[in-house]
DNA sequence: GAAATACTCTTTGTATACAATTTGTATAGG
DNA sequence: CCTATACAAATTGTATACAAAGAGTATTTC
């Protein structure tokens, strides 16, 4: 169906977004993307409003759209805020969460733990997203849930390479993340709060120590060139 | 210009649903509104997605754009997460306001003030929101901004009556917010974030007291005929 | 008389053509 | 050689016509 290549297109481009498949601050052009996804560029044009306004892209007076960049500033900002939105909404879930939706948050988190132990980092990644966020929707609180959705877009696209584990040691942390997943939906299921927030801080924990060696890596060797070699130096 | 129109289109929408000129949960037509801002229907689509994406109006599949509705989960929400949104953009307000934002916070403040002194209860509503969120914006935190948007929707259309004062004990509250404003910009500009905090806190007590009012309004006499008139009953 | 179905009318969704704005480029002038 | 301006190309914004879906109504059938 027509609606159903619109819903196709706003999901496909937000996962790719999500993804850094589309880079951020690149410039999506009408036109192409209309083509790649057979629709006309009237209902595209609406799909990016509504992308817009789940802050994953910025449109701009007659210069289109261009994904939400990701600047220092945002880094920052995004530091310091996620313990107070994460937290605020697992108390909430907690508290407000209804047995579909425990169900529901069950069942993404079978498929994530599955993605993950099969190394698929980008679907790893959009199924951690959608764990998180419907913890956010568990919550029902729609003040706070606009704020969540905007700092889930920069924490799942900051934390491609965390589901890419490089070494053993990377590896047993996604394993690690798997199991404060099932932790914390045991708590949310027993309306647990405090506890709910206690694993969420946890949780949050391994993720920041891994983003920031994301954000500042090691820096590269100093003898870029290995010393035996240096002899055929110029 | 045809932009100017597609503007004015998308503020005046969002005043008239501020300011509940168009009631929670109504429908909109699309080719009657687009005949009445004078564009054609895809533009105004597109001011309607803008909406949606500011929480002012919900759009279903095939049936159209309705405003936001304002139900009794969505009251117990927002007097639960005020407090806490409120406060926290207050304190970054005041850490990461710069000269520039503290200006226009003044302009919109001596515009609000005299529209309250003059009883323009629409326009002072308009302008309290105008001054909420350039608080926001001064925080500089789009996640607790995307918050305290979707918050100051529904503030907005509750304290309709706030600024329409029906006693002098009234005005004089309208005047103790005044007051309490001008408090918070000194605060903000003098970056002492715990007096931010704390003069929010009062702010947001006095409004509370006055929402309460409305959502739970003194009930109605119960002799609803006077004495004196009873015997013409049947 | 009630229920189901077909039909019409209203409203929303999409495509395409056209207008307006911006951006890149070439040329003329200093 | 640099700058400014005019022109050309590309891209975004808008209007209109048409298609599809939903809601309401009338008619038919039991």
């Amino acid at each position: 169906m027509a609606t159903n290549k619109k819903t196709h297109c706003a999901a496909d481009l937000r996962a790719r977004i999500l993804s850094q498949d589309i880079a951020p601050g690149s410039d999506l052009d009408e036109a192409s993307l209309a083509e790649e996804y057979g629709i006309s560029r009237t209902p595209l044009r609406e799909v990016l409003h509504r992308l817009a306004g789940g802050g994953f892209v910025r449109l701009e007076e007659n210069r289109g759209a261009k994904v939400e960049s990701m600047d220092f500033s945002t880094l920052r900002v995004f530091f310091q805020t996620a313990p107070l939105i994460y937290c605020s909404i697992a108390r909430q879930a907690a508290e407000n969460r209804t047995g579909a939706q425990v169900g529901a948050l069950k069942a993404i988190q079978a498929r994530f733990a599955k993605a993950a132990r099969a190394g698929d980092a980008t679907e790893t990644a959009l199924l951690n997203h959608s764990f998180h966020e419907q913890i956010g929707e568990m919550a029902q609180n729609p003040y706070l849930l606009a704020g969540l959705r905007r700092m889930l877009v920069d924490h799942t696209r900051l934390s491609q390479t965390f589901f890419r584990p490089q070494s053993e040691e990377d590896a047993g942390r996604v394993r690690q993340a798997i199991d404060q997943h099932e932790a914390m939906i045991s708590a949310i299921e027993a309306q647990e709060s405090p506890l709910a927030i206690d694993l969420t801080l946890q949780h949050w924990d391994l993720s920041r120590d891994q983003l920031e060696k994301y954000v500042r890596p090691d820096p590269l060797p100093l003898d870029v060139v290995p010393m035996k070699d240096r002899r055929h130096a110029v």
